[in-house]
DNA sequence: GCCAGATAGGTGTAGGGTACACATACCCAA
DNA sequence: TTGGGTATGTGTACCCTACACCTATCTGGC
């Protein structure tokens, strides 16, 4: 297998996993917490969040879903907006957060400080199993060899 | 609000947000990449694979769902099970990891480790906001006060 | 014998978040 | 006036998750 299929999609030789999707293994609702974290630095519009939420694992946002998020969010009361209307290019809704949405950002951070942790748990035994001499596993990462660049998880793992 | 319901249900107070399920920000898909580690350390039978799994976070695992996703990953050939008739209790269907299973969990634990980076980022910036004098937040971490308990992402968020 | 309970594995299904395609409108420069 | 960047949205299918429910085996107590 391997071949040559460095293209984001998958290899056709792959046989059921489709898990080459943009999110791979970043936590569910994710979207929800990086929207509350970023409005909570400070009050911005959408358009701004989705070039900023990049730098939060959200490499490939699809827009749409940006918005609707935020309109949901401020339909629960999260976040609140306001037309903001700029000399240049259309008008702009910007968001600041209320009281319940800071709340709920202080209980997002301390839902991911938990799997922060777990993640930490995760990769220590998948670390020692790696390092075991022992391997359970059939081939421990290889360095640069048969292992299918074009089934992960998320699109690329960089570094 | 806040009150008195420490009960692991909602409060009746809030309005929308029903953010208080089991697995709250764990990673997407986090029980197929738990399974794969857990086969990957040893071949063991779901049913212990269900009491094992909530050390890596997964608390209150749906059984059925545990069960479903190993049959899942058996067909997607990345584990192989046999049945084994042990002399007290029913037949236990024990799994072990395939060439093709040991390759995912490798492509999981990379995500997994990208995903715990981006972890790390979103505490330390909300580190930051809260350790802000000149807090955006409506409210910032309270030691222990006004922060309902009820509507934790996860159950219970310990230590 | 019989029944409760632990062990062990499994199905049905509704709900919700995500991904992807697509639509709309404003403003500016070529 | 046409294209492209800015800015905001809708429609919908898919798949994971959660919850309820079911079957079967074996052991121990009454």
């Amino acid at each position: 297998m391997a071949s040559k299929a460095t293209s984001s999609r998958a290899a056709p030789g792959v046989p059921k996993p489709k898990r080459e999707e943009p999110q791979g293994g970043l936590p569910r609702n994710y979207l929800r917490a990086s929207l509350l974290l970023l409005i909570g630095e400070a009050p911005v519009h959408g358009y701004d969040l989705l070039e900023q939420i990049a730098g939060l694992g959200l490499h490939t946002v699809d827009a749409g879903g940006l918005y609707r998020a935020l309109r949901v969010m401020e339909g629960d009361g999260l976040v609140a907006s306001a037309w903001e209307h700029s000399a240049s290019g259309p008008a702009r809704r910007t968001y600041r957060l209320t009281v319940e949405g800071g709340e709920w950002l202080h209980v997002w951070a301390g839902a991911l400080r938990e799997t922060h942790r777990y993640l930490s748990s995760y990769l220590d035994r998948y670390d020692d199993i790696v390092r075991s001499p022992d391997a359970v596993l059939p081939n421990a990462e290889l360095p640069d060899a048969e292992l299918p660049d074009a089934m992960l998880p998320r699109a690329e793992v960089p570094k």
